[in-house]
DNA sequence: TTTTAACTTGACTTAGGGGTCAACTTAAAT
DNA sequence: ATTTAAGTTGACCCCTAAGTCAAGTTAAAA
């Protein structure tokens, strides 16, 4: 690789990174070649596709940032303010990261690493789901899939809010966590979904509109 | 008006209706005409712009379900019942009317008839609220603007998985219900947003991707 | 039947995206 | 200094959307 195109690369890789965290996963690349100041052409020379692209610039910071969380929440002596510590944090994240919801909702399937973040983010997700269920905190008919959909449900109205209120997504996860207890846990009116169908309903959401 | 004008009129009303509900509020309004059988020129002629064509189309039969379910809602001897059963069938209604989430987020504010059904069902929310919360069932610090962000929040989810699993919604409903309860309810980590403030977050979201 | 205003048409403009490629430029090996 | 393969460019292709308008058609009044 010659010594230009490696600059290039470098300068569409932090162009790319703060597009995507800004304004989400599905900016223009047009718009990431221009604020790299280099032409659309060397953009898909260099990477090829979108897809390809997230992958590179996406993938180890959105995994950096997860792990580190679901580290955090592990390392609570309390299992269930470990496990109310990674919602918040994950909404957090999501509230000033627009291209995590991509990630977490699987929307790029042909990006390798991207997708390995997210098969972490799962299984992290169900330890900590796991060890708070186990502590009696927890009620025990909650599932990873249920965790993930408040996830989903949640991230919009975190980056919808981000200025006009910052704390609005807190309210409305507050609501949520109490009826997660134990003690305020009524029967179901519907069954669990399996992983296959959350994966699914994930993806619609993410190219929904 | 000439015989031929209101027959197409009507033709694009039907279509309209039908592809709004199905699609959402964004259809393009060329796939309207061509599913009316009539060329774009002649929608435009006749409507002048989106927000006419769904303020004629959508407001009266968008206004007369929401009115019907409140009015369901608040006949409901327990107070808590007419609340539970108002969030389930607003739910309900947003999963299979792609057209309604648009409507109660205030997206197009030049539509004169639906901001009039959106401050109606603003109105009566705040009904069924009051009395649930005067009833003591419901938590004391839930107000009108949290229920419009459960709606807005809950009705991806439930457009999402219409098809593959039409009821997960419920699951997510049934936690934030049982964290709605005055026995479950703790502290909240935020005050309650102002209208101004909810306003503008689900206009955001709405538009938002 | 003629007339004409109302109505319809669809190609057109503008504006935006993804993606390609022939022609040009340049790093770096010789 | 010359050579050449690697790299870059931006005009160009495709597409789909909103919205316009001159030209053609037709309902219905006279």
């Amino acid at each position: 690789m010659r010594a230009d195109a490696r600059h290039n690369a470098a300068k569409l890789r932090v162009a790319a990174a703060r597009l995507f965290q800004e304004r989400g996963l599905q900016v223009s690349l047009k718009e990431i070649a221009r604020t790299a100041g280099v032409s659309p052409g060397t953009l898909y020379n260099l990477f090829g596709n979108r897809e390809k692209l997230i992958d590179e610039v996406v993938a180890d910071l959105a995994g950096a940032r997860l792990d580190a969380v679901a580290a955090q929440a592990l390392a609570h002596e309390d299992p269930w303010e470990g496990f109310v510590f990674y919602i918040e944090k994950v909404c957090e994240l999501q509230a000033t990261d627009r291209a995590l919801n991509d990630v977490l909702a699987r929307r790029y399937p042909d990006a390798a690493r991207l997708m390995a973040v997210c098969d972490r983010v799962q299984a992290t997700a169900g330890r900590v789901i796991e060890r708070a269920r186990h502590s009696g905190t927890l009620r025990s008919d909650f599932t990873r899939e249920d965790l993930l959909f408040i996830f989903a449900t949640n991230a919009r109205l975190a980056q919808a809010a981000a200025h006009t209120a910052p704390d609005a997504w807190r309210r409305c996860v507050a609501f949520v966590l109490d009826g997660l207890r134990t003690e305020a846990g009524r029967p179901l009116p519907a069954g669990p979904l399996t992983p296959q169908q959350a994966t699914q309903v994930l993806a619609t959401m993410a190219t929904m509109q």
